[in-house]
DNA sequence: CAAACGATCGGCT
DNA sequence: GCCGATCGTTTGC
């Protein structure tokens, strides 16, 4: 029952998306159908939730700017050999914290990252994360960069591995029932990944145009 | 054990 | 647009 929970959010009617959304072979296109979903958690009893609105792709073995590159495996990365539908969070620059969707069969190291949301529920406890005065006019910058938009969520690297669809980890992605027409989808060059060499040319970063949340 | 390197962010020019 | 902060992870010696 519980991870078949349909949730009123936001004034949205969510159904959590299912494994097999997740194990599909083809991380780009996931990258693009994640665009539109909503990303809640739950800690502490407290909810907070936002529309995807920037992925960026990345893919295990071929992909020199995927942490799998080759297929090295290392404590870190071992979670995006799972098997989809599993968080993938580590740690950027020592500070931030960046929340991938893991995806593929198992031993496939696929991940979406998630660059950005615009929040649709839980408002002040996002601003409270982020050290926002409250009441001040929401802007992009409260959760638009992958690190932003984790920390407004409470994500952080001790939840990696964390399952989405099976169980109560306090993570999961609902479906608003809402199909994206591809001219509301912006595609370009993934960000901050020049050192990969040609494959930082690949277009595998994408927006959702009708939002403010996204860079 | 030492050192380099980030899938970034926010402040300042 | 530029630049420094900051520290866990990874790799090299």
């Amino acid at each position: 029952m519980a991870h078949h929970t349909n949730q009123i959010i936001g004034g949205h009617a969510l159904s959590r998306l299912p494994l097999e959304f997740y194990v599909r072979t083809d991380v780009v296109q996931i990258a693009r159908d994640l665009l539109g979903k909503v990303l809640v958690t739950e800690f502490e009893g407290v909810r907070t939730a936002g529309f995807i609105t920037e992925t960026e792709a990345y893919r295990a073995p071929d992909d020199r700017a995927c942490h799998a590159y080759n297929n090295r495996r290392t404590a870190r990365t071992e979670v995006m050999f799972h098997e989809g539908g599993v968080a993938y969070v580590y740690i950027c620059y020592g500070i931030h914290h960046l929340f991938n969707v893991v995806t593929g069969p198992e031993n496939s190291a696929h991940a979406v990252l998630v660059r950005a949301i615009e929040p649709l529920e839980g408002l002040s406890k996002m601003y409270e994360r982020r050290g926002y005065p409250a009441g001040k006019p929401l802007k992009p910058a409260l959760s638009t960069g992958p690190g932003s938009a984790a920390q407004a969520l409470g994500i952080h690297a001790g939840q990696s591995g964390l399952h989405l669809v099976e169980g109560d980890t306090g993570i999961w992605i609902g479906e608003a029932g809402m199909v994206l027409p591809e001219s509301e989808i912006g595609v370009g060059k993934r960000i901050g990944v020049e050192s990969a060499g040609t494959c930082a040319d690949r277009p595998w970063r994408f927006w959702w145009k009708r939002s403010r949340f996204y860079k």
